[in-house]
RNA sequence: GCCGAUGUAGCUCAGCUGGUAGAGCAACUGAUUCGUAAUCAGUAGGUCCCCGGUUCAAAUCCGGGCAUCGGCUCCA
């Protein structure tokens, strides 16, 4: 019997039913073969060795595409696994997918890995890809499938297949050599597409991720298709070492955190400083035109009031206290109480509404000792916090003009983002009829704009539904910022109410919501984002003065003091030392204008201006350089 | 909080199996007065994270803490 097998081109072509994806593929175009991994057919992601029986449509997945290097990572990750159980004998395998630079695959086993055991298992690993084992897949009821691994002793494997549904009644299982997992597939043809991998970093990992579970062994590895690529993305860790925030916060001398000072408490140096103080004076002026009105609470308010919240009862674990007078005080971890009080000074009109509240609010958090990580994960922050309390009929509108700005924020400072709606979770106060609501609002929002989102089922704060926007920092890892929070349980808790066009009293919506996240954390992604290299708006020193010598100091402090008075920041550099050297020492400090000032400049009045990019700007009036910087800052431009 | 690793001069790191510490850069001093990414010479700098134990003797071995790093869980 024929069958009618179309290819990506749309090509078709007739084969006899029974041949294989990879004889089907060879005859169609037989270069294609060499770098596919895997298969579709019909869209089903199939194995090369898949047995076409009807008219199908075929698509190659080759090893160049994300799908295909997924594929390979995840071929590499049982290869890993097998060479671990080759290595340690009587490690229980569990599960290794492939991840977005990689893959990992977690162990249990008694005694730890070292680092230094990478070399064995990587040994091992090339001595697999070099026996060219198939990869085979099997399919068998699952009770047989539960046999297999209960015989092996893979009691990890057995839960899962135990745990899957009830109306799954078989199982997939891909065999190298004498390695059995427990897998939907697909994978490569054979051991022998290995080529190009490497083992990073181990770590412990809770069985399916849930803390109360046993810790499992992780092991971290990356692989490629190639050498040459394993190589440059190895060189990419590298460089995003180099400009990770912490390295760059002592060499920028922006920030330290102190031991003697306490963990997860940030200490800005002048630099810093200067750097927090210009995002957060553009922020405050971004809020005004707005329509934002600026609030400041207390940084401890008594406990009941964080008993009314809930958050005594919700959030008491991240919460520090202290006694005044013998009264039990609660340090904010954030700042919607106070301005919850604020709302309940007077009575409010339909009329006056929305109030929307801002405060650069500073909170307190006990934040477990292993998650602390240089400015990303702090504990105490500051908010770029409002708290919007408006009618129901206006939210839509708030939550759409909340999207554009942090949106408008983010254009700025040339961040992409992503976009998460987050759910109900376990521990939570309030209706569902409320949670129901708040959670449409927002996805309606987001929905109207045509903003992409993704769902984070139960990752809501306790008191509503969230949006959260995530950033990248130089090592892919995604970092909260903004967050859109709908909550109609606070202003029930504290009775809030606005007489409403009938006379009568209603309850406002209250949104939380905050454009950069936390300032340290932004500036932690900043940091990295900009690699240190901060644009002239935002650099805590826009240029210095280099003498080429000592004579050229007086005309120098001339032009130090014009800069001074016009408002631009920069810094003097008149040491005794070569010109070559002080470029040096400039160009580490990643300032955007070095002034060059000799002979030349003396005579004419002028300064020569180098940029950070190594261009040279020709001479300049002191006047032309204040007009450029000025321009450039308008523009939030260099 | 959990798993693993690490903690030596301001920074980056040596210091083998126990015999009370070194390099480069930075800093400081002097000489040099120099034109776009490192001038030369000299000087100084350390409770070897902290506390306890073993030992004639601990940076080194053992125990406990603290902190950092990579993850997990949690989170802005």
């Amino acid at each position: 019997m024929n069958i009618n097998i179309v290819f990506p081109d749309k090509q078709q072509k007739a084969f006899e039913a029974g041949v294989s994806v990879a004889q089907a593929i060879a005859q169609w175009r037989n270069e294609a073969l060499s770098s596919a991994v895997a298969a579709k057919v019909d869209s089903v992601p199939v194995d090369l060795s898949f047995v076409l029986t009807r008219d199908a449509a075929l698509d190659v997945i080759d090893v160049s595409s994300r799908e295909g290097l997924n594929v390979l990572r995840h071929s590499i990750a049982h290869v890993m696994a097998h060479a671990v159980q080759d290595v340690f004998p009587g490690a229980k395998v569990t599960i290794g997918p492939s991840i977005e630079d990689g893959f990992y695959y977690d162990f249990d086993y008694a005694e730890p890995f070292e680092l230094d055991d990478f070399a064995k298992i990587e040994k091992r690993m090339k001595k697999i890809a070099a026996a060219d084992y198939p990869f085979i897949r099997e399919v068998l009821p699952r009770a047989a499938a539960v046999d297999i691994f209960s015989a092996r002793g893979e009691d990890y494997k057995v839960e899962l297949i135990n745990d899957l549904p009830a109306d799954v009644t078989e199982v997939s299982l891909y065999k190298d050599g004498d390695y059995v997992d427990l897998c939907r597939g697909p994978h490569i043809p054979s051991t022998a597409k290995v080529k190009a991998f490497k083992l990073l970093s181990l770590a412990g990992a809770y069985w399916r991720g849930d803390e109360r579970n046993k810790m499992l062994q992780r092991i971290y590895g990356t692989g490629f298709a190639d050498e040459a690529a394993l190589a440059e993305h190895l060189a990419l860790i590298e460089e995003a070492k180099k400009r990770d925030h912490r390295r760059l916060g002592r060499e920028l001398d922006l920030f330290s955190i102190s031991d003697e000072a306490g963990a997860g408490l940030v200490i800005f140096h002048p630099k810093g400083m200067m750097l927090r103080y210009l995002i957060e004076d553009w922020e405050r002026k971004e809020h005004l035109k707005r329509g934002y009105d600026m609030v400041m609470g207390p940084q401890i308010l008594k406990v009941d009031l964080w008993k009314k919240s809930g958050h005594f009862d919700h959030y008491r674990e991240n919460m520090y206290f202290t006694e005044v007078d013998e009264q039990t005080y609660g340090i904010k971890p954030m700042n919607c109480l106070a301005h919850m009080l604020i709302y309940k000074s007077k009575i409010r009109s339909y009329r006056d509404l929305p109030l929307r509240y801002f405060e650069l609010g500073t909170v307190h958090r006990h934040e477990k000792t292993g998650v602390l990580h240089g400015l990303l994960r702090v504990r105490q922050f500051t908010q770029d916090d409002a708290h919007i309390l408006c009618m129901p009929e206006q939210l839509n509108a708030e939550i759409r003009a909340i999207a554009d700005f942090v949106n408008y924020a983010m254009g700025v400072f040339g961040f992409e983002y992503e976009v998460e709606l987050s759910t109900r979770p376990v521990h939570s106060i309030g209706s569902d009829a409320d949670w129901e609501l708040a959670t449409c609002a927002l996805e309606g929002a987001l929905k109207d704009n045509a903003i992409p989102y993704e769902v984070n089922e139960g990752d809501g704060a306790f008191y509503g539904p969230k949006i959260d926007f995530k950033l990248k920092d130089a090592l892919k890892r995604k970092w909260q910022c903004a967050t859109i929070q709908c909550d109609f349980t606070l202003p029930e808790r504290f009775d809030l109410n606005y007489i409403g066009p009938d006379g009568e009293k209603h309850r406002p919506v209250m949104l939380h919501r905050v454009i950069l996240g936390a300032i340290e954390r932004f500036m932690g992604v900043l940091i990295e984002h900009y690699a240190g290299a901060f644009p002239v708006w935002l650099a805590p020193t826009q240029c210095i003065l280099l003498t080429v010598t000592d004579k050229h100091i007086p005309y120098a402090e001339t032009v130090y003091s014009a800069l001074i008075d016009a408002g631009i920041r920069c810094e003097k550099f008149f040491d005794n030392e070569k010109l070559g050297y002080k470029i040096r020492q400039a160009q580490m400090q990643k300032i955007p204008y070095m002034l060059v000032i000799g002979d030349k400049e003396m005579e004419a009045a002028t300064i020569a201006p180098r940029a950070r990019d190594g261009s040279n700007l020709g001479a300049l009036t002191v006047e032309q350089f204040i007009a450029l910087v000025r321009e450039m800052c308008e523009k939030k431009k260099g």
